[in-house]
DNA sequence: GTTAATGCAAACTGTTTGCATACGC
DNA sequence: GCGTATGCAAACAGTTTGCATTAAC
């Protein structure tokens, strides 16, 4: 995004037309590194955007991921959507549900286990689940008062 | 499961009442190294067991999930129970649907990364996606006659 | 004017819950 | 008999789909 910080223009490069709409949540999700869901999505938007439904933050995620705008995975049985499309990892808080990007290992090449040598790899996903610093203390607290 | 392939005297140990549900979806998702779905155990079992119910089957994994007699991830959206509850990766086919296990690393140690040096990490997961050899294989004579 | 995008509602899948009944202990 | 397990059905959440209307180009 660094230097396409243009959204109209990035947008009509991957031929989408430029909706109110598309714009609105272009402007939300591609703007910052930040991990959303499509409920995420609505509720933030809905309020000053009455004209925004969840089918067209459903169908928009979904151009964006074709497009190679957003990255598409998993959590707790949720689609997240990462403006991050860079090989990367994540963590999971179990208590907080916050999820953060790990730094990724660019430097290590990706390295893929002898037994799929056979297969023909497309992707990888690495998630750690645990408590996060701040959830951690509470917890840690909350055992001494229990 | 070596040492307790006496399923009766493995549930009893977790305070698991021997009803024919239990032992029937016991039998199945204990007695092998493999992973199945809710629906997958229904669908296996409800021939031979109609006395068998959707809301069993998700009790009874849940059940076992909580006595560490499976351990439980999402793939895919979906809840997969597995009964290799050894630390492991998996490989899941994007064709076919296949999960496999990945003999997992036990030599190295549990790596985690710095930026969760503050964290209190509870699990890993690390899944690769991809075609598996009989499926790259499909794909590529499809490629040929496309 | 063409074509794609949208909103609405309904369908759909996987999972959970409420409750009366049945059954292991 | 006590208390858990069960079946059934309904509820529920997230996501997808169908279709008529609207708006971008």
């Amino acid at each position: 995004m660094s230097m396409m910080h243009d959204i109209p223009t990035l947008l009509r490069s991957h031929d989408l037309r430029l909706t109110p709409q598309r714009l609105t949540v272009a402007g939300l999700v591609l703007s910052k590194q930040a991990h959303v869901t499509a409920r995420g999505v609505y509720q933030q938007l809905k309020d000053d955007h009455p004209a925004l439904s969840m089918n067209t933050v459903y169908l928009t995620l979904g151009q964006f991921e074709a497009c190679g705008l957003l990255q598409r995975f998993e959590m707790n049985g949720n689609a997240v959507f990462d403006s991050n499309t860079a090989r990367h990892d994540h963590a999971s808080c179990s208590r907080c549900a916050t999820i953060i990007d790990l730094p990724g290992e660019e430097d290590e090449p990706p390295w893929i286990p002898a037994s799929l040598l056979d297969w023909q790899i497309q992707s990888e996903q690495r998630i750690w689940t645990g408590l996060c610093p701040a959830c951690r203390t509470d917890s840690d607290s909350a055992q001494l008062s229990d």
